[in-house]
DNA sequence: GTGGTCTAGACCACT
DNA sequence: GTGGTCTAGACCACA
C-alpha cells in the first residue's frame, strides 16, 4: 500500500490515512472485498504507531468503507456507498430542516446564518 | 408537569428535578412566564417531600431559571430569552458542524450543499 | 458522576462507560447541556486510563449523545435524540430492503435468513 | 466495458484492470458467461499496451474469474455462482451486523425489529 | 497470524 | 484548566 504521511502537517496522521484510503476506494484502486494491509504491517511500513492506524481503520469501518474481521483482517466493504451517500444526504437535509425551524421560531437573521454556514464549510 | 423521578438513582432527587425543569425550559416545553406547579402540589403529585421540591426550586431561582412571587407561585423567569438564544445558537452550530463533517467524510459537493441550504432557508 | 466498572466483565470498559452515560442521558439524570466530568477527572475517579475514557466520549459524540469543545469540556448534546432515532430507523429499513433484494435475487432461503437474523440480534 | 485507469496511480495498471473486472463480476454487472472485450480491442479502447491487458486477463483466468477459449475470446467463468453466493452471504451478514449495532446503540426494541424484518421478507 | 482492548505516559492547541 | 493526538508497549480472543 502506497501512503505518504506528512508528520509536520496540521492534519492529524489518522486523518491523512483515512483520506488516502477513502480516495483509493472511491477511485477503484482498492476493489470491494480486497484486503488491506494488517494494522501492524502498515504501522511498520510507514513507521507509525499501531494505535494510530487502528484509529483510522476503526473510523473508516464506522463510516462504512471498511469491514474488520477478528483474526482474519480488514477488507474493503461491499459497495454500500450509494446507499450510504443517500442516507447521509437525507441526514444533511433533516439537519438543515432543524436549522431552518429554529431560525424561523427564534427569528434568527438569515445573513448571519449564511455567514456561519460558510464558516463551517470552509474549515 | 411531566417528571420521572428514580428513587434508586445515584443522582439526588432534587438534582433530578432541577435537570428535568431546566431541560424543559431550554427546549421550550416550559414557556417564559409560565407558572410551575406549587411546591405542595408537585410534592403530592410525585410523592416527594416538600423540602426536596423547595430545595430544587430555590436553586433554580438562584440560577436565574425561575422566579417565585410571594403568595402567587413560581414562574419561569422572563429574562431567559438570551439564555435560550444562546442555547439555540449553539444548537444550530452543532447541526452545521455535523453537516460539515458529513460533507467532508463523504466528499459531498459544497456548491450543492449551499444551494440546498438556500432552499431550506427560503421556505 | 457515579459509575460502576467491572474489570472482570467480558464487556469492554469503554462500552460499560458508554452504557452508563447513555442510560443516564435517556433517563434524564443527565440533562441536555449539562457538563460531564473531564476525561482526566473521570479517569482519576474510576482509576481508568485517560485514553479509555476518551474512546467512550469520542464514540458517544459520533453517536450524537455528547458534544466536546476543546478547552471547555464535554457536554450532553441538545436533544436531537428523536431526530437521530428516526434517521437510524430509516437506516435500518434501508439495510433490510437491501437484504430482501439480495435474498430475492439469489433465492436465498428465508428460514436460513431468519436464523441468521436471530443470531445477530442475540449477540 | 467501463474502465477508469489512472496512469499516475501507484497501483500497477494491470492490477487496476483486475480490480475493476473482479468488482464488476462480483457485483453482477458482468454476468457469468458474458464475453469480455478482446485483448486488442480493450487495449485500443483504453490506450493501454496489449501485454498489460493480457497479464490482467491471464491472472484472472488463473484465479478462476475468467475463461479464455482459443480463437473465441474471453468469458466470465460459469462456476462463479458459489463465489457470488459467498460474497452475497457476507454482504447480508454485514448488513445484519449494522442493524444489530444500531439497535444496540439506540436501544431499539427487538420485537419491533423482528416484525419489521418479517415485513420486508414477505414482500 | 489477525484484530480488540487497555495502559501510562507525552506534547500540542484552545480558553 | 480543557480536549486532541500520538507513542510503545502489553495481553486477550479469534482463526
Amino acid at each position: 500500500m502506497k501512503l505518504i504521511i506528512r508528520n509536520n502537517s496540521p492534519t492529524p496522521i489518522y486523518q491523512q490515512i483515512k483520506n488516502a484510503i477513502t480516495s483509493q476506494i472511491l477511485s477503484g484502486e482498492l476493489a470491494e472485498g480486497e484486503a488491506l494491509p494488517s494494522i501492524r504491517q502498515l504501522a511498520a511500513e510507514i513507521q507509525i504507531s499501531v494505535m494510530t492506524i487502528k484509529k483510522a481503520y476503526d473510523e473508516l469501518e464506522k463510516e462504512g468503507y471498511l469491514q474488520s474481521r477478528q483474526g482474519k483482517g480488514t477488507f474493503v466493504a461491499p459497495k454500500n456507498m450509494e446507499l450510504i451517500r443517500e442516507q447521509k444526504q437525507r441526514e444533511i437535509e433533516s439537519y438543515m430542516q432543524k436549522i431552518a425551524d429554529i431560525a424561523n421560531t427564534y427569528s434568527i437573521d438569515r445573513q448571519a446564518l449564511e455567514d456561519l454556514f460558510h464558516l463551517f464549510l470552509k474549515e
